[in-house]
DNA sequence: GCATATCCTTGACTTATGTTAAGAAAAATA
DNA sequence: TATTTTTCTTAACATAAGTCAAGGATATGC
């Protein structure tokens, strides 16, 4: 199919690859359909391989023993789940679970293995973009421990516009539970958080979008990450 | 170097590679000599190469602008920091600092490349090493975002006793300082935790350690992560 | 061994954020 | 479209944990 190949190709685990080497992964990968709120993987659960996302969308999650969801990991079209086990051995770290309809590759990890040994390039890759994760990582611990809220927010709203071409007016991708889960609270501390900053004139919501309007204060909350006193 | 060959056999980046290997290795690695409070490389400084730690101890952390700390990662013997940058470029995400006089191998980024690109078994470890820290970083981000500070206390209470052979009697290895740091939390909490804990016969001080007295509601403690209603 | 600095603890206070509740808005379903 | 369910917001309240301050314990340096 072509959009997989397409998605194969614009990934950053398979990016740059030769083309042979792309159709012989293409070869060994399963497709797996899952349907909006269909969990992937539990916590815990045996990792027979990893997942590459061709379509749709995956939050990447812990669930505290009362059900408050942290994610980890909001991945989109190109981006891996489930790595960790095929390398490290052991189960899956966290839950995973469809918030769109999706169309999901299917890595088997021995056949992934029996791969990577004698292609050194698709080994680089790897490291990448584990290492990747890793630095994602330190930023979300330190978000979550020297962050007050807000300043996660902006933070968040921040890593969003430039995401989306530095734009002022930023579609927030995510309903705002799913955000509030993201950002380690609960959806009424980001409703206030929010209120807040539209208060303050640093942002505006328009429909399902937000505007950008002070930048400049933006940054600084986010760089101070608490308020001054 | 005795240690130092000794140190490389036993770490889980180069251990179980054949001889030949280790002594190849062992050349392109670089002494590098720390005292206590050394800082070894500052979050954002460029990352020409990582290093290993053959004695002492480091500490890996990120700062707030007021100053406060929050531990990433407490690094021993055998363990390696900095080498995210090798694999994903940019700079390192984090800070290093000695806590003790520590000996380090310091490894430069194009000459470990150049090693790696022939040896199938070191880049498996170290897809097994950045794995298990990628698991170690979802551990700290559950434990943040989901358990309260006394939570928190408990699981570490009980990893560190896991860590020291199911010993009742746990040697704190870190000043208290270090563990709120670690915690995400300040010497205050921190203190008050403990006390709690003192008080509830769940745990005794005996100098500068710590006896686990009720193990059973420990790991519930660290389990709910919070008190119940 | 004394002096100084740092670490640790305890208490009183403040505050950010979680909790509970209820209504409004939006979305899903029939 | 009507109905039900879910999401979002707002307010009042509760509480975990941070801040400030001070005294005591340890460790460090001269």
């Amino acid at each position: 199919m072509k959009k997989v190949r397409d998605t194969l190709i614009k990934s950053q685990l398979f990016g740059g690859l030769p083309e042979e080497h792309i159709a012989e992964i293409e070869k060994i990968a399963a497709d797996k359909h899952f349907h909006k709120g269909d969990v992937i993987f539990y916590d815990g659960d045996e990792g027979a391989g990893f997942y590459l996302v061709v379509a749709g969308s995956v939050n990447v999650y812990k669930l505290s023993p009362e059900g408050k969801e942290q994610i980890l990991h909001i991945v989109k079209e190109g981006d891996t789940i489930g790595a960790v086990p095929v390398f490290s051995g052991k189960s899956f770290p966290a839950n995973a679970r469809a918030i769109t309809k999706s169309h999901l590759l299917f890595f088997e990890r021995k056949k992934f293995i029996e791969l990577i040994t004698n292609k050194p390039s698709l080994t680089m890759n790897i490291l990448a973009l584990l290492s990747m994760r890793l630095r994602e990582f330190t930023v979300q611990v330190e978000n979550l421990s020297l962050k007050e809220i807000p300043g996660r927010l902006a933070a968040y709203l921040l890593y969003l516009s430039q995401e989306q071409r530095n734009k002022d007016l930023i579609k927030l991708n995510i309903s705002k539970m799913q955000l509030a889960n993201l950002l380690g609270t609960v959806p009424e501390s980001l409703s206030r958080a929010l209120g807040n900053m539209k208060a303050k004139k640093l942002v505006a919501e328009e429909g399902d979008n937000i505007r950008l309007i002070n930048r400049g204060l933006l940054e600084e909350l986010a760089e101070r990450g608490k308020a001054p006193r």
